[in-house]
DNA sequence: TTATCATCTCAATGATTCTTGAATTGTTGA
DNA sequence: TCAACAATTCAAGAATCATTGAGATGATAA
C-alpha cells in the first residue's frame, strides 16, 4: 500500500453509497452478492449508478468480483482494507507509539484475540 | 464516529496535500506545526491554499489549531484518527473476525506493546 | 434462435471541489 | 501609530465527480 493506492482507497470510501457498499460486502463476507442485491439494498439505486460505484470500488482494489451465470458477484477485498489500516497506522506511529494505543484496544475488543493462532 | 463522520475524514483524506499535511503533523508530534511551515513542506503551497486545506481537515476533525503570536499552530487529532480505525474495523469484524488479524499484526509490529503502560 | 434477465458502457447534465489572486483580520515591534 | 508579518476570507474559473437514461453485451432457458 502506497501513498497512491491510499489515496484512491479513501477516495472510494469518501462516497457514502460505495462507503455502505463495502460495509454491506464485508458483513456478506467471502461468498459475496450479486450487483442486483446490492442495489436493492442501496434504495434501489439504478443499475448503471450501481455500476458506477461498483468499478469504482474495484479499481481501488477494495472489492472484488467474478461471474456466476448470468449474475456478477462482488466481495470485499479484504487485504486491500486491513492493508489501509497498517497504512493509516504506520503513518501514526512515526515516533509517537501512544497513538496507536486507543486504536489497539478498538481491535483488541472488536475481535477477541485468537489464542497464538499466527505468531508472525 | 459515526457514518457521517467518517465520511467527512475519509473525504478530507482522499486528496494529496491534505493526506500528507496529517502524516507531517502526526509525525510533528503534540506541539505541532505552524501554517507557514507546513506550507513550505507542501512544496511552497501558497497560504490561501494551505488555509484551505487546514481548514476542510479542521473541519472533519484531523487535526486541531491554537494561535501561538502571530502563528497558527496546527496539530493532528490523534483521538479522531483512533476513532476512524475503530469505526473501519467495526465494519470489517461483523462476523467475521478473521479480517482483523493482519491489522492486528500491523499494529502490533508498528506500535511495541508498551508493557502496561495504561491499564483502561 | 429468440426472448429474457443481469449487468455494463456511453454521453450529457448538474453538482462539488481545487486553485488562484486580491483584499482583510489579527499580532508584534519600532 | 505605523510598517511588517502570519494567516484567513472571498469570488471566479478550471477540473473532477455523480447521476440519469438509452443502448449494448453476455448468459440462460424455452
Amino acid at each position: 500500500m502506497n501513498e497512491k493506492q491510499a489515496l484512491n482507497a479513501f477516495a472510494a470510501l469518501s462516497q457514502e453509497t460505495r462507503l455502505r457498499i463495502v460495509r454491506l460486502l464485508v458483513t456478506a463476507g467471502p461468498e459475496g452478492m450479486p450487483a442486483g442485491a446490492i442495489g436493492d439494498a442501496m434504495d434501489g439505486a439504478s443499475s448503471s449508478r450501481m455500476s458506477f460505484h461498483l468499478s469504482h470500488l474495484e479499481q481501488a482494489g477494495l472489492v472484488e468480483s467474478r461471474r456466476e451465470g448470468r449474475s456478477i458477484i462482488y466481495s470485499a477485498a479484504l487485504t486491500t482494507l486491513s492493508g489501509l489500516v497498517e497504512f493509516l497506522m504506520r503513518d501514526c506511529c512515526q515516533g509517537h507509539p501512544e497513538v496507536c494505543n486507543p486504536a489497539m484496544a478498538a481491535l483488541s475488543s472488536c475481535c477477541e484475540p485468537t489464542k497464538e493462532t499466527s505468531h508472525v
